[in-house]
DNA sequence: ACTGTTTCTTTAGGTATACTTTAGAATAAT
DNA sequence: ATTATTCTAAAGTATACCTAAAGAAACAGT
């Protein structure tokens, strides 16, 4: 699940990326409304929070154009208390959700959660795979009545893999969409993370297998 | 991977279930907006292909009425270059990609693979020639039960041969295309690949054969 | 037909490459 | 302060790829 975070206040911005990536999100921060604008456009991200107020370009400016270009992934803005005007404009230009500042951590969490749930509907909180379940809000992968919890990195590169089972990831893709374009992490770390959730797979028996395959990438596959 | 099609002009809708079904997709052919609407009710497709323009129910109220009893089955439509408002309005009322007018097949074919995989469904992605199947997921060739696991090398050379069957393809040609034009490798490394693809299909009894044309190149051919 | 030449076929082996795994250091979370 | 996570480093392992060389088939010239 990727998000992207528009929010002027370059303190706060800092803080609402960390927030979410403690929360197993992935999340890329911009400081500005034309950069959310062109960030919004690749259609990268499962859901968008914007700030309202921002200097150039304002977020409603930033909705309007995306919906104009037809893009329909959920977005919730930010809003200080007193504007209130300007919540109902939101949502008339295309908005899902607004939050009032201040809020709490909790919050913000349970209401992008229940956004992305309300647009995707699609996107199950479990999802299976040859009868081995990775629990969306837990992080746990588990299989009968055994279970492994994984970390952030761990989860995010098992979501990959088991969204598109049977189907070669590259490792570039992994680095790409996990550690963002821009990243310099070497692809040693993907190995390393492979590895471990290898061990966790075999922990609890899962019927599945991470296999590589070589000049191309990792798959995921059922075991007989 | 079971898919409903909808398209007035019956000469298109032939043709469209003709070409998914090549690609081992099971396609079902209605050429009006209430055939559609009521196949689409009994949920046993996995994806949709909706042409907007319809007599009777147009594709923009099947999709709305779809939605409207929480059917999340990813539908696709199709529009002709000039509606582009339609496009919003299919977007809006719930479908998950639009294809305008006139299209390739192989445009088509990628499109629909890529929306059944966003709703996380195994979309196999396979060439065939004469029962026997290149999985462009998985770089394996299979034939009946038996299946063989390709080197990238392999599956380049293979993926040229089995998408041209029954034409030549050169020795430079391969070389040129899986090297680079600037590539100074040797022909023979060509021989060396097709020698080993050979024993590949040899070893799943595979009802075809790459046969060699002297000064010309090599071809893929069926064995009876 | 015979011989030499060319052109592919196949085998085998070395090397470079690309992953696996382990351990531990740096970083972050509790 | 302690624990967990993430990354770095390094040693180990496998194999894809190319090279080289010997064998087989096709062809040309005599």
């Amino acid at each position: 699940m990727r998000l992207l975070i528009a929010e002027d206040d370059t303190r706060l911005l800092k803080s609402l990326v960390h927030i979410f990536e403690r929360s197993h999100f992935i999340a890329d921060g911009v400081s500005n409304g034309t950069d959310a604008l062109e960030y919004a456009l690749t259609e990268n991200y499962d859901g968008i929070v914007l700030d309202i107020m921002m200097p150039g370009m304002d977020g409603i400016s930033v909705i309007e154009e995306i919906r104009k270009k037809g893009i329909t992934t959920p977005v919730m803005f930010l809003t200080a208390k007193t504007e209130v005007y300007q919540r109902v404009e939101g949502l008339d230009a295309g908005a899902d959700d607004y939050l009032p500042k201040p809020f709490s951590t909790s919050e913000l969490l349970a209401r992008v959660r229940a956004m992305l749930r309300r647009k995707n509907n699609y996107v199950p909180d479990i999802i299976e795979f040859n009868t081995l379940c990775l629990n969306r809000s837990t992080y746990e992968i588990s299989f009968g009545n055994a279970s492994q919890p994984l970390s952030a990195k761990e989860f995010q590169i098992m979501e990959m893999l088991i969204q598109q089972p049977n189907y070669i990831i590259q490792t570039e893709n992994f680095i790409s969409h996990i550690w963002g374009w821009d990243s310099d992490v070497d692809a040693s770390v993907v190995w390393v993370h492979i590895s471990n959730i290898r061990k966790k797979l075999n922990s609890i028996k899962a019927p599945v297998e991470i296999r590589f395959v070589r000049n191309a990438g990792y798959i995921m596959e059922a075991v007989t």
